[in-house]
DNA sequence: CAATATAGATACCAATTGGTATCTTTACAT
DNA sequence: ATGTAAAGATACCAATTGGTATCTATATTG
């Protein structure tokens, strides 16, 4: 009874990072127990079981995520400034990680071959969020005439993504940075070239 | 005593679905018991212990996709041809998969954390080769005049395998083609306009 | 200060895990 | 046809899995 908010708190950081290290199903309670110094008591009084107890990691790492996200995004005026910014936070997000384990949403998306698992169907939504975030920039970007007409927001939201993402699987692989830094300059490039008026 | 090399193949090939559908840690030798019909003295028989059916699974995958890429690779003649074929058997293999589950790499990639697991060790290698195959084509194609000599090899090839790895993650989400297959056609696009002379 | 509700610990559960020892069956060489 | 060696089946093992029932300790409310 001594702080319960406190104790799920310390039972959700520590289930975060091996969920997103480890992997969720290859995590064990006693993983936790161990990583919390908690018994299985305190955790199960406040989870109803495992599932539960992934879905709200998954979410507290995307909330989380997202709301510095689009506090960032919201903070800058151009189109360049804010393609730029989340660039340079998803760069971050692995150079200098927050949590460990890369990516959640691509963590989650290959983790999970179920298509009913509930935990797959968050993670869709979270990509689609995603996707629709980098929508907006390009159609606001376009009114304010920043970004060419002839760009396809959502062809472009995809690319976007998609090349991060690999990237991310590509520096997790080799234990390296490079890929991602890389990836993060020739996108940058690329939206200056032919992105932007 | 039947037929021990068509049964350890068996083994191999139910094995391999399963690791690339639902994980290789989560796929348990009873899973491939039911899946094959075999019993467990049999598997055991014919594989060291589980970490090496996973090698040896991983291992086939790897060998085909790497056998038919190289013999359809050699077989066209410019730098064009060599890399729409590659991104062709890329989208192909998701729409019309041999192995269902995605990208055997990306999926390795992804699972494996642990920087000493011979299986990530193995992808590692399985990523620098797919590596160093677009980067040979580019450097043949500088040679013969198709490629532009400004064009940066390594830099080239990270960028298609992270696309194309980043757009069968989100195939794999969502269960859809359309994000693999926008991208081959972009990446063919981006390639006729600022790679190729 | 006492009563109560609840946080957390302990001790268990059946099912499943990877693995092994042993038994039976089958193909093939003699 | 028969003996042998190997293929595969059966039956087990301890350890671990997610989960639960119950017990104890503690913070809050009256």
């Amino acid at each position: 009874m001594r702080q319960p908010q406190n104790t799920k708190e310390h039972v959700l950081t520590e289930a975060t990072k091996l969920f997103n290290t480890k992997g969720y199903k290859t995590t064990s309670i006693s993983d936790i127990t161990t990583a919390t110094g908690y018994t299985k008591g305190a955790i199960y009084r406040h989870f109803e079981n495992k599932d539960a107890l992934e879905m709200e990691a998954f979410e507290k790492m995307m909330s989380t995520v997202f709301t510095v996200l689009s506090y960032r995004i919201k903070s800058e005026t151009t189109a360049k400034d804010k393609l730029f910014t989340l660039l340079d936070m998803f760069q971050n997000y692995i150079t200098n990680p927050y949590i460990k384990g890369g990516c959640p949403l691509l963590n989650v998306a290959i983790e999970m071959d179920d298509t009913n698992d509930p935990l797959k169907k968050r993670a869709q939504k979270a990509l689609a969020l995603l996707k629709s975030s980098i929508v907006t920039i390009i159609e606001n970007g376009k009114k304010f005439n920043q970004v060419k007409s002839t760009v396809k927001e959502n062809l472009f939201a995809t690319i976007i993504i998609a090349t991060l993402e690999g990237g991310i699987m590509m520096s997790k692989l080799q234990n390296s940075n490079t890929d991602i830094s890389d990836i993060v300059v020739h996108l940058k490039n690329w939206i200056i070239k032919d992105i932007l008026i």
